[in-house]
DNA sequence: ATGATTTGACCTAT
DNA sequence: ATAGGTCAAATCAT
């Protein structure tokens, strides 16, 4: 009898280790489907077959996504105990709390203590995480209003709001930080990006869609003397890379490549931007295979 | 001059 | 009491 709850048991826990190097692999793939994408898009901006190309490497995504849903539903469903559903994220990481929509609205559902003022603390209750070796392009404009050290971390977190907040009252912020362990294989730095809330603003030179459309083509450097946030402008902003990096100098190549939510917190369906500048092509030259 | 970033203070959830 | 999120004055960059 024990026996059997003992072989359950174990099962159940070979099968929950399965499933998170299965989630794992998954967003490794996602991550460097993003890269891949980064790299590619660029190169065939110009070629009419790019945005098929694009779809297909949204597709690609919206498989993976897909299949990493299956398997956490399947997970929590089957081997579901008091602290798993932390590791249950997309991207399997430790620091960045439960974060998932889904969750909080689980939480909420239960407590129906939902945060009155959205100024301290867990502020919204639609949040997307994803772990990316660029945060800082995303195809948004982002205003820098904070940075903060958190505890047990070596990198300090920065705090940014949508650009268009004050004209438009975008609600729409992001975290961003570095990984302590942030060393993967290929070298690169990966950082944590949070995304809460979702933009309600049209981009001002409208080049943008509405709020609840794709976002595509987001980001146009048309403006490029309006003061757009360095987050996804200029990566030889000094100041902007001081700011990200704590004084180290930048040094991550990786993060200057365009890139898009992998996991499409704000409902994006098609494709990162093709409309590049010319430091994006550069970065990508720099690069390197 | 204008707008973005920095950073210490403040506020509030835990 | 503490940690984390935001504010806002000072500073910086253009």
């Amino acid at each position: 009898m024990k026996h059997q709850q003992y072989n359950s048991r174990c099962l159940a826990e070979s099968s929950a280790s399965d499933h998170r190097s299965a989630v794992k692999e998954i967003a490794r793939g996602q991550s460097l489907v993003t890269q891949l994408r980064a790299i590619v898009l660029p190169v065939l901006q110009a070629d009419e077959r790019s945005e098929l190309v694009a779809q297909m490497f949204q597709n690609i995504l919206d498989c993976s996504s897909k299949a990493m849903a299956e398997l956490q539903m399947h997970q929590s469903r089957s081997t579901r105990r008091p602290h798993d559903d932390d590791d249950v994220l997309v991207d399997d990481k430790k620091r960045v709390k439960k974060i998932s929509s889904v969750d909080c609205k689980n939480e909420e559902g239960v407590t129906a203590a939902k945060p009155r003022h959205q100024h301290k603390r867990r502020r919204f209750d639609d949040s997307v995480s994803l772990e990316t070796p660029v945060p800082h392009y995303d195809g948004r404009q982002w205003r820098k209003y904070g940075q903060k050290h958190i505890n047990n971390t070596k990198h300090s977190r920065s705090y940014y709001r949508c650009t268009y907040r004050q004209e438009q009252g975008c609600k729409a912020t992001k975290t961003v930080q570095q990984q302590d362990d942030s060393s993967g294989a290929d070298h690169t730095l990966m950082y944590t990006v949070v995304y809460y809330g979702q933009h309600t603003c049209k981009d001002n030179d409208g080049a943008n869609s509405s709020p609840d459309d794709s976002e595509i083509n987001t980001r146009s450097s048309s403006d490029s003397h309006s003061s757009i946030s360095s987050t996804c402008t200029d990566p030889c902003d000094h100041q902007n890379q001081t700011s990200l990096h704590e004084d180290k100098p930048f040094v991550n190549k990786s993060e200057e490549l365009v890139t898009k939510d992998m996991y499409e917190p704000f409902e994006m369906t098609v494709f990162a931007p093709l409309d590049l500048d010319s430091w994006e092509l550069d970065a990508l030259l720099r690069f390197g295979p």
